[in-house]
DNA sequence: CTCTTGTATGACTTATTCATCATATGAAGT
DNA sequence: ACTTCATATGATGAATAAGTCATACAAGAG
């Protein structure tokens, strides 16, 4: 079992900006920075230097186009993955009483 | 998407410690805390605090027995879970170049 | 070859998370 | 009630990660 990969994965996966563009691309489909950057309402900075970090994981892909760069996601893991996390949050956090203070 | 959530049980995977707890567990069957400072090597209350944080995110089910606590894997949801991300891991990141310096 | 548009990078500051220590609680036994 | 064994909790300094700012790079367009 390698504790530092899974770590690393999980971490990416642990952060709210980052789920937010994951999220932006399930429901949108393959989009470039500038329109992820509009519909995500993040800095273009920000946005980058996540979709690095996503990329880096293997979470998404990317495409250039011209001078564009496409970024998709790679489903065959984040699908199933998202799909299972929906069921233990729904089925355990139904009403989340604990310190999600943010 | 409750991102917060989300963000929340990713975060409780995305640590070291918190997964040789889980990899003890899954191994060795449901064990008193004892028993897990023992299997991991770790310091009971670091063991303790650890615990709790999976028991909070239902990764971790307790039972008491006497004086003693005996904590068992939410096979329901961590089995699936380790499972998809084992495939990720082993396909993206064989030999994993990425800043893993830990 | 310069300008513009689109995107990435690096350095730095701040915020979050972790590990540790001291201490508390709780159940049984005496 | 006191002691012991098993485990939990809270506070705090240390480590890690996140966001921001300034700037760089890269690909066309003119």
């Amino acid at each position: 079992m390698m504790n530092k990969s899974y770590k690393r994965f999980f971490r990416t996966l642990a952060n709210v900006n980052r789920l937010k563009i994951i999220h932006f691309l399930q429901e949108r489909g393959a989009k470039n920075v500038t329109d992820i950057v509009e519909g995500v309402k993040l800095e273009q900075t920000l946005v980058s230097h996540n979709l690095k970090r996503l990329h880096e994981c293997h979470f998404v892909e990317v495409k250039q186009n011209g001078k564009e760069r496409v970024y998709s996601l790679n489903k065959k893991t984040i699908q199933p993955l998202l799909a299972l996390m929906d069921r233990h949050v729904n089925t355990y956090c139904v009403n989340c009483k604990e310190d999600d203070h943010e």
